[in-house]
DNA sequence: TCAGACACGTA
DNA sequence: CGTACGTGTCTGAA
């Protein structure tokens, strides 16, 4: 089932051609290009917006039409076309001839007959249609699954025109429009209608007779002037219902499926932008493809080698020194077989992809070694954390001792070992030592080569280049920067016959495969090896290309500088992560449970039913049909549930039940959390999470698997979750203290910075508390008498100011009327004009750039700051205010964790990094070591950047998160 | 079994 | 009709 787009070119090219001044859109040899330009940017957007898989362009190709042939005078009186118009027309054939768009015209008949019959059989095809077209006749076809967007303002702006948009405007339903446009007349198209009746009245007819047939058939019934009028102009009323139905069975030689989007002509376009010097425009519309299917031409064919002992160093010395290569861990089996959720997986190797094309698999220690030496590469990953992971337990399991990169693993039987009867089961190839013939030495180089690694990371480079998109999947990656499909055979799963994986083979193709268990063992190292040389080879490729986008986009240092450095801090974050009290938290568990059972019995009795209380359905019924009470809030399904409404409906109802069904609610989820955390203790009794990097648009940092950025603060009980994160010990000993370390108000104090404004930067330097003194200057009163009233109205709008709180939203927050919560945000821009003239300049220089930037130049882009449809462009730029003020806070404290390591690193401290919560440290501080760190807590935090404000830092300490709260 | 909707925790 | 996330449950479709 797909979606066709059909446009109306002639009606949509002359919209252009009127809304946009022709003197501002002319190339330098003259030609006008205004039309051309406004219709391929209202194309662009709609093709973004929309998504069709399915696109044609009608165009009118003579004036001679039956229509006109019944009557002489349509569309008579319009004046000649400019021909600074009609010329165009050829350009935007031009333009769409390039892009592969089906043009199609019938002979006799106009553009909108043509969208007709094809809508006709798209929908017989079973697909959706949009119509784009400034001809209001296209409203006949409009139906629960053909929309028409029609222009407002010139085509800037489309209006969504479905049934209900039609009823709404017209008062007709959509087959009935043409009755009504009989009655009142069109004047473009020359088709007088009945003097005297407009619109409503026309639609007041249509309905009470039920059609316009009908209105004729009682056309005698009908009273006053206006029956009077219509009686006298019936004859051109049903002419002009002749005119305005339209064809839907033209002979048109075409078939819906012809007009499937087609592959694009980069260079046709090229050629075709060049010559209209469209430069912004080109740009827009390779962002649109580029979110398409791209061509795709070949895969990568590698020959893997296994060079082992003197093979090694000549196939290494073909590598020059410094040389990018790509690499990608081998693993023993693979990460995601059945029944073994995230077990660490056994190395067997590192493929390499040198810039010459060849691809190798390489021992870990021989890797190890190359890397280390004074010759060695600069290895590229893709999405490095999970494989740096994986090459750390490797050289600890093989006596290396803790890496730099991985010092935190104090306990060998959690660290990969015990995967020695898998290796054996897979073929008995164990990797060599890390340890080379010549003894020990060189260990040491060794492991500090792993802590620098990676130097290149093309999920890191992909994510800095369009940090919006979903997954970084080096597959399709490959596809669209490269233009090459990554043909990989799955990883031989464990768990799995062998024989029944290896048959299937690459590309699905048969092998050749003995059945002896030596030969299935190889085959499937070799499918191994050879899924991890291709992938490497794509990563040394994408790492160019990558790297060149990254560089006109202005994010080399970002990536150099912070991302890769942040990479290797995480994962030594990962790996240590951070102890827990198993016994506190089953005891809350248990708290929980009796908390959840005792709210349920009485939620239960309340109602005489036990009805499932999570289920929001079940709600529904009871709520507003067996209890009766007002209707909350609609949501797609029903009506919401949420502890907002409930928290109304009791202060209404002061029905016990929903108090009950609250108390419910909070302590299933508090139990979840903590049963959650339970089940991803370690066995060292430490949770590890995994902080994701590519995933924020903003450029914060995620955690997942467990989360740790969502562990309660806010409510009494919530908080006792995090007395269960307590101090813990490394192979030393017992460490002293859990610190806590947060940035006080970080996103107020960028935007003073970035806004500049005076008063919000004295604001952070007077010594008052921030909302207080904010307070004063918008209720104009002493910092003194500022109510606590004043003081939550004043924090909640400083803070709904970042995210494009509108004075609707700050109303429905604070419960005050719209009145006031607008004369709120008017009073607040008068004394803080500097904040607003900031946020207004945020939304426009990132519509005309494309982009937003944070104070380290990370960019986010917004297309559809453009869009033409009022709620994507709306959210685009609410989503503009706050990316460079979230984005700022999530540089400064990536910054601020490296320069905090950094320096216990270089001070050789056992203390260590836990967690980052956004604003917030955790750190873990050994013994004897608790002024130094939080010396360097407080200056790694407070200098990470010189802004116009200064940087706060609040440090707490305790045993647990919670104590080391404040 | 999977995706979407809902609800709710954090900054 | 306030940004950025992750996780759990329920539900209906596949």
């Amino acid at each position: 089932m797909g979606r066709l787009l059909l446009v109306d070119g002639h009606s949509l090219a002359y919209r252009a051609f009127y809304a946009l001044p022709a003197e501002n859109f002319s190339t330098s040899t003259g030609q006008v290009t205004n039309a051309v330009y406004g219709f391929t940017s209202m194309l662009i957007n709609v093709l973004r917006d929309e998504e069709p898989t399915h696109l044609a362009v009608a165009f009118d190709v003579s004036k001679q039409t039956f229509r006109l042939a019944e009557y002489p005078e349509y569309k008579a009186g319009r004046s000649a076309t400019p021909t600074e118009f009609s010329g165009q027309i050829p350009l935007i054939r031009e333009v769409l001839g390039a892009m592969g768009v089906r043009m199609v015209t019938a002979e006799g008949f106009e553009a909108d007959d043509v969208i007709c019959t094809l809508t006709r059989q798209a929908r017989e095809a079973g697909h959706d249609v949009l119509v784009v077209t400034g001809d209001r006749d296209a409203f006949q076809l409009v139906d629960d699954r053909t929309t028409v967007l029609y222009p407002v303002r010139g085509v800037s702006e489309l209006t969504r025109m479905t049934p209900e948009a039609v009823v709404a405007r017209y008062g007709v339903p959509p087959e009935r429009y043409p009755d009504l446009a009989a009655l009142v007349g069109e004047t473009s198209d020359n088709l007088p209608g009945v003097p005297g009746v407009g619109p409503k009245t026309a639609a007041k007819w249509i309905t009470q007779y039920d059609g316009l047939a009908g209105v004729v058939a009682h056309a005698d019934a009908i009273k006053g002037k206006a029956g009077e009028s219509f009686r006298e102009h019936i004859a051109s009323v049903e002419r002009n219902r002749r005119l305005n139905r339209l064809l839907d069975d033209l002979p048109l030689g075409v078939e819906v499926e012809e007009l499937r989007r087609p592959g694009w002509d980069r260079d046709a376009i090229h050629q075709v932008f060049d010559g209209l010097e469209f430069r912004v425009l080109r740009e827009r519309l390779f962002e649109t493809l580029d979110n398409d299917e791209p061509e795709v031409t070949g895969g990568f064919s590698v020959e893997v080698a296994r060079p082992r002992g003197e093979e090694v160093g000549a196939w290494t010395a073909r590598v020059p020194a410094g040389a990018r290569v790509g690499a990608e861990v081998v693993l023993a089996a693979d990460l995601t077989g059945p029944g073994s959720p995230a077990r660490p997986a056994a190395l067997d190797g590192v493929a390499v992809a040198a810039p010459d094309g060849s691809v190798a698999v390489l021992h870990v220690g021989d890797l190890l070694r190359w890397v280390a030496s004074p010759d060695g590469p600069a290895l590229v990953m893709h999405d490095a954390k999970p494989q740096l992971h994986a090459l750390a337990r490797a050289a600890w399991a093989r006596g290396l001792g803790p890496l730099a990169a991985d010092a935190a693993d104090d306990d060998p039987t959690t660290t990969g070992e015990g995967h020695d009867g898998r290796d054996g089961g897979t073929g008995g190839a164990t990797d060599d030592d890390v340890v080379g013939e010549d003894g020990t030495t060189g260990a040491r180089a060794v492991a500090s080569s792993i802590a620098g690694l990676p130097s290149g990371d093309t999920s890191l480079a992909a994510y800095l280049c369009r940090p919006d998109q979903r997954s970084y999947d080096l597959a399709d990656l490959s596809v669209r920067h490269l233009g090459r499909t990554l043909v990989t055979a799955e990883p031989v799963v464990e768990g799995q016959p062998v024989e029944e994986q290896l048959s299937l083979g690459l590309d699905g193709a048969a092998e050749q495969v003995e059945d002896t268990p030596e030969d299935l063992a190889d085959a499937a190292r070799a499918r191994r090896d050879l899924r991890a040389g291709i992938r490497a080879a794509a990563v040394a490729e994408l790492d160019a290309v990558l790297l060149g986008e990254l560089e006109e986009r202005e994010g080399t240092a970002l990536l150099a500088d912070l991302e890769l450095p942040l990479e290797r801090l995480l994962v030594r974050l990962e790996s240590t992560g951070i102890a827990v009290d198993v016994e506190h938290l089953e005891q809350l568990r248990e708290h929980y449970d009796v908390r959840v059972s005792e709210a349920a019995r009485l939620a239960y009795a309340e109602i005489d039913e036990e009805i499932n209380l999570g289920s929001p359905k079940q709600l529904q019924r009871v709520l507003f049909e067996k209890l009766e009470m007002p209707k909350t809030k609609r949501t797609k399904t029903g009506f919401t549930t949420d502890a907002e409404a409930l928290q109304d409906l009791y202060e209404s109802t002061e029905h016990p039940f929903l108090l009950h069904l609250l108390e419910h609610r909070d302590a299933i989820r508090l139990r979840q959390t903590v049963e959650g955390l339970l089940a991803s203790v370690g066995e060292d009794g430490r949770i590890r999470t995994t902080f994701q990097q590519t995933i924020a648009a903003t450029g914060r940092l995620s955690s997942t698997d467990p989360n740790l950025q969502n562990i309660p603060i806010r409510t009494e009980e919530g908080r006792r979750i995090r007395s269960g994160f307590v101090v813990g010990s490394d192979a030393t000993g017992p460490l002293e203290t859990i610190m806590s370390a947060d940035y006080s108000q970080i996103e107020m104090r960028i935007m003073a910075h970035l806004s500049g404004d005076e008063g919000l930067v004295e604001a952070f330097t007077a010594g008052e508390d921030l909302h207080r003194f904010v307070g004063s200057r918008v209720f104009q009163v002493e910092p003194a008498d500022v109510s606590s009233e004043m003081r939550s109205k004043v924090k909640a709008m400083s803070y709904g100011l970042a995210y494009g709180l509108s004075a609707f939203g700050l109303s429905r927050q604070l419960r005050i009327p719209v009145d006031e919560a607008r004369g709120l945000m008017d009073e607040y821009f008068m004394r803080f004009g500097g904040v607003r003239d900031y946020l207004r300049g945020v939304v426009d220089q990132a519509r005309k750039d494309g982009w937003t930037a944070t104070l380290l130049g990370r960019r986010r882009y917004l297309p559809d700051l453009t869009s033409d449809n009022r709620q994507r462009r709306e959210a685009a730029e609410r989503m503009a205010l706050n990316a460079p003020i979230q984005g700022s806070a999530a540089d400064l404290i990536k910054v601020a964790m490296l320069r905090v390591q950094e320096r216990l690193d270089a001070e050789d401290l056992r203390s260590r990094m836990l967690l980052q919560v956004h604003d917030e440290l955790v750190l873990e501080v050994a013994p004897g070591e608790l002024d130094r760190v939080q010396e360097i807590v407080l200056e790694g935090m407070g200098g990470a950047a010189d802004l116009a404000v200064p940087l706060e830092v609040q440090v707490g300490l305790g045993r647990s998160w919670f104590d080391a709260a404040h």
